[in-house]
DNA sequence: AATGTCACG
DNA sequence: ACGTACGTGACATTT
């Protein structure tokens, strides 16, 4: 087989890479200040190009300098062309190293460009009879395309490549390699700085070249040509002409001093590339090298730990703790509801035990101190811990400090939930990720003793050298109170609910289910009926085809891949065709069907016929709590249909009833009191329905007038708007009115509630001036993009730096409300028990005689969890199941 | 692994 | 002129 090879065009593949990547110019940066983003595009081309080329010969060639040949012939040559910014200047030595550790010889001449360097060597390999794939971001190459030489021009981006040969030039400008040159010759080029002849583009070029060839050929005929302004312009600029040809013309004689003998691929240089990445922050390509090869490395770097095994006979070493310990148990699957164990390591001053033995924890010794309300805990993850002992009987108690909780109150932004990763966020680098030591997917296996014995006591270790200098940062952002009244407690309350879990009737599902799965398919059959033809219905680039190509109706709007087929289009189409609405149906029921059905099936513990959330306590940007396997916070209730769902939700005693609570419009109270506009406020305080309160300023009704339903819901849409960071076209878009009418809406809500106004010009120059918002709580979001200088990415920080306090303070106020909620409970001898919450609502399941009571007590604990300017509101059901509940 | 869609507050 | 509401998770299909 022919030998194969990649010449790169380094200069313009960094500009693009550069500028592909520019818009997150400020997420791009190493630890030392670096900027990376171009170094990071660049990767990722490499290792695409090498995986598909996997060449025996490279290069990438560089520009020397300013002055080359073609500015001696025509010193404007790229003149004027704006200073190469410094972001990306600072990087240019970083890619050429990156280049090397991929075992790839960089190379650059004085007097010539890369483009020179790699016309040379194109003509050398096509001598040779090798395959050569050229790699640039500059079209002009094409002009080196062969039958053996393929020009790969990075599209948007530099990982989408347009490959040119022969044949695809031919397509798309109808004329041959060579005659690019004579293209550019005519037409000038305005990024290099030098003329063509005037008036003339690619459309005439191209059409001149078809019939004459070459510009010489058109020139021989120019007497041939028909009076016109543009025979004039050729014969004026002739000269400029010819220069332009010259200057477009790649040499493929340069007097480089390298043969391709000289450039053989090497391969990979592992340790070096893992330096390089290192020093640039690069986690996600250091872990994506050969895992063995690396955790191995990364092993050698970690300093040397000392720990004792755990035994039978060596139970008495826990008894050196009896003031606080560092904890970690081990799991491999993240569902620490049903994850099995791998070993437990606890300890503290580098004294470390560990063990895979998870019974020792049983042991008398273990237990007494797990359960001691006098040895504090430390640990990552409190409530991943008091489930995980909980299984095991075990109750842990006066847990103190949660590097998990702590590092996401400190920055929602960069968090995840593995200790390696966020010990590496807050700077200590001496311990590994989960998945370095894992490793992920098919290659997933525990490690031997040794091996995962120091990771745990490096785990532990990372715990505790963190724990006294997160402590402070969170004093310093005034967060402590948060963090120990709130967050901390909280994590406890959330373990109970989770490990109570709700009673799910699976026969009412699965009889739900079949009734769904007949109406299906039946609708199914009607669809294909309707199509004249059988498809999956769920792939929306087949129901595409078959609804813009084969029936024709109306494209609404497209998406990235295709035509959208999302619900707003398929409305508006629903006149056109009886095959919208059945999609629509299908749709629907195909939704209930395979999430809600077969979903929650799948997750009832078939030991307590009860499903148990794992609410996500770290991860939403706003202090929101978030829910998963199963989500239990978007079972369906707009709809009577899916509502019925409900109904399997029952509680898990006879003679009990589900029974909730919730905040009428808490987000708009919230809004109310932080914005303290009078007006807002007064409609709360008098109760008002604050939608048609505000429909009557906005539409400027007296106190007497009725307000239709439309105008309560246009009303409405305008508060939501608010809330969310509104904008014209986005209320337009929300209530079908015309941009124009939306901002008028706009503006009047502004006149009526001046104080929300002034709020959102207070804190949108707050988010600027600080970089971050709060809530009532002290909880932070930083707004990087907030000095973005992408437009789209600043008005987004910017719309966020207004809804982030009103949406975290609510969250902040139900978490409250949630704390006292277990006490209250507890303290009253009620055997009623919090289940669910769901954003502003909470669900408990409680003997029926005690629903009385539940009825003034949960509304008194939440709606006097906070004192604000406005009152809160809370409003109960209750029924045999949650359907009842309403 | 990414995308489109749709369920909730 | 830019292109749009805020916060989530699960599923099916496609790459």
């Amino acid at each position: 087989m022919a030998k194969k090879v990649l010449l790169i065009d380094g200069n313009s593949v960094a500009f693009r890479a550069f500028f592909a990547l520019f818009q997150q110019v400020d997420k791009f940066v190493n630890q030392d200040g670096l900027h990376t983003g171009a170094i990071f595009g660049f990767n990722k081309m490499l290792d695409i190009i090498l995986d598909e080329v996997k060449p025996d010969y490279a290069i990438v060639a560089f520009d020397a300098g300013k002055t080359t040949f073609r500015t001696e012939m025509f010193p404007d040559y790229k003149g004027g062309r704006s200073k190469t910014p410094s972001e990306l200047s600072e990087q240019m030595p970083f890619i050429k190293k990156l280049v090397q550790a991929h075992g790839i010889k960089t190379y650059e001449l004085p007097n010539y460009e890369a483009d020179d360097i790699i016309g040379t060597l194109a003509k050398e390999a096509d001598n040779s009879g090798y395959m050569t794939t050229v790699v640039t971001g500059d079209r002009d190459l094409t002009q080196l395309s062969t039958d053996n030489v393929t020009v790969s021009v990075t599209k948007k981006g530099v990982t989408e490549v347009e490959n040119y040969d022969p044949v695809h030039v031919m397509e798309k400008y109808e004329i041959t390699p060579a005659q690019i040159i004579d293209m550019k010759g005519l037409m000038g080029d305005a990024s290099d700085n030098y003329p063509g002849v005037t008036k003339v583009g690619e459309k005439t070029a191209i059409k001149l070249l078809k019939q004459y060839g070459t510009i010489e050929g058109i020139y021989e005929h120019i007497d041939e040509f028909k009076q016109s302004k543009m025979k004039e312009h050729l014969i004026e600029d002739q000269e400029l002409a010819f220069q332009a040809k010259k200057l477009a013309t790649i040499n493929q004689d340069a007097p480089i001093e390298i043969k391709l003998s000289d450039i053989e691929f090497k391969g990979i240089q592992t340790e070096e590339l893992i330096e390089l990445y290192r020093q640039l922050d690069f986690k996600s390509y250091l872990a994506k090298l050969d895992g063995e090869q690396i955790s191995l490395d990364l092993d050698a770097a970690l300093s040397e730990i000392e720990f004792t095994v755990l035994n039978q006979d060596n139970l008495n070493e826990v008894n050196q703790f009896n003031d606080e310990i560092t904890l970690y148990v081990e799991m491999p699957d993240s569902n620490y509801h049903t994850s099995e164990f791998t070993g437990f390591v606890m300890g503290n001053n580098s004294h470390w035990l560990v063990s895979r033995d998870i019974d020792l924890l049983q042991s008398d010794e273990i237990k007494s101190v797990l359960e001691s309300n006098d040895i504090k805990k430390n640990v990552f993850n409190a409530k991943a811990m008091t489930v995980a002992l909980n299984r095991l009987g075990i109750k842990l108690n006066n847990l103190d400090f949660d590097l998990l909780l702590a590092s996401y109150l400190l920055d929602t932004n960069d968090n995840s939930d593995d200790l390696g990763q966020v010990a590496h966020e807050h700077g200590f680098m001496d311990v590994m990720s989960d998945e370095s030591v894992y490793g992920k997917g098919a290659k997933f296996a525990i490690p031997a003793d040794q091996e995962l014995f120091e990771h745990l006591a490096h785990k532990a270790n990372a715990i505790d050298v963190l724990h006294e200098k997160l402590v402070k940062e969170l004093e310093t952002n005034e967060q402590t109170a948060l963090y120990r009244t709130i967050e901390l407690p909280l994590s406890n309350v959330l373990s109970k609910m989770e490990i109570r879990g709700i009673h799910v009737n699976a026969d009412t599902l699965e009889s739900m289910g079949s009734k769904l799965i007949e109406r299906m398919s039946e609708m199914k059959q009607l669809i294909y009926q309707e199509a004249g033809e059988e498809f999956n219905i769920n792939s929306p680039k087949q129901l595409g085809e078959i609804l813009f190509e084969k029936m024709g109706l109306p494209v609404i709007k497209k998406t990235k891949t295709g035509y959208s087929t999302a619900v707003d289009v398929l409305e508006k189409l629903r006149a056109d065709a009886p095959i919208v609405d059945n999609v629509l149906q299908y749709r629907q029921i195909s939704k209930l069907q395979s999430t809600y059905i077969e979903g929650l099936l799948k997750v009832i513990h078939s030991t307590d016929q009860k499903v148990h959330t794992r609410y996500l306590q770290t991860l939403t940007q706003t202090g929101r709590l978030s829910s998963v396997d199963p989500n239990l916070q978007n079972i369906p209730i707009r709809l009577e249909e899916g509502r019925k769902i409900r109904q399997a939700f029952e509680p898990s005693h006879e003679g009990w009833e589900i029974f909730s609570s919730d905040y009428s419009q808490i987000e708009l109270r919230v809004l109310a009191h932080i914005t303290g506009d009078k007006n807002l406020q007064e409609a709360f305080i008098e109760d008002e329905d604050i939608h048609a309160s505000t429909a009557r300023r906005i539409f400027k009704l007296g106190p007497n007038d009725e307000i239709n339903r439309d105008q309560r819901r246009q009303a409405k849409a305008v508060n939501f708007g608010i809330v969310y960071g509104i904008s014209d076209f986005g209320l337009a878009q929300n209530i079908g009115i015309t941009r124009k009418q939306a901002k008028m809406f706009i503006e009047t809500y502004f006149e009526e509630f001046p104080g929300v106004k002034q709020y959102i010009d207070d804190i949108v120059g707050l988010a600027h001036q600080q970089g971050y918002v709060e809530t009532l709580t002290n909880r932070r979001r930083y707004l990087p993009d907030i000095h973005a200088k992408n437009f789209n990415l600043r008005s987004f920080a910017e719309r966020t730096a207004m809804n982030t306090p009103i949406q975290g303070s609510a969250a902040d106020i139900i978490k409250i409300a949630m704390i006292k909620m277990e006490d209250a409970l507890k303290d009253a001898g009620l055997q009623a028990k919090m289940l669910l919450q769901i954003h502003d609502e909470l669900v408990f399941e409680a003997p029926a005689e005690e629903i009385p009571t539940l009825e003034k007590l949960v509304p008194r604990i939440m709606d006097s969890a906070v004192s604000l300017d406005v009152p809160l509101k809370v409003e109960s059901a209750h029924g045999k199941t949650w359907y009842e509940a309403k």
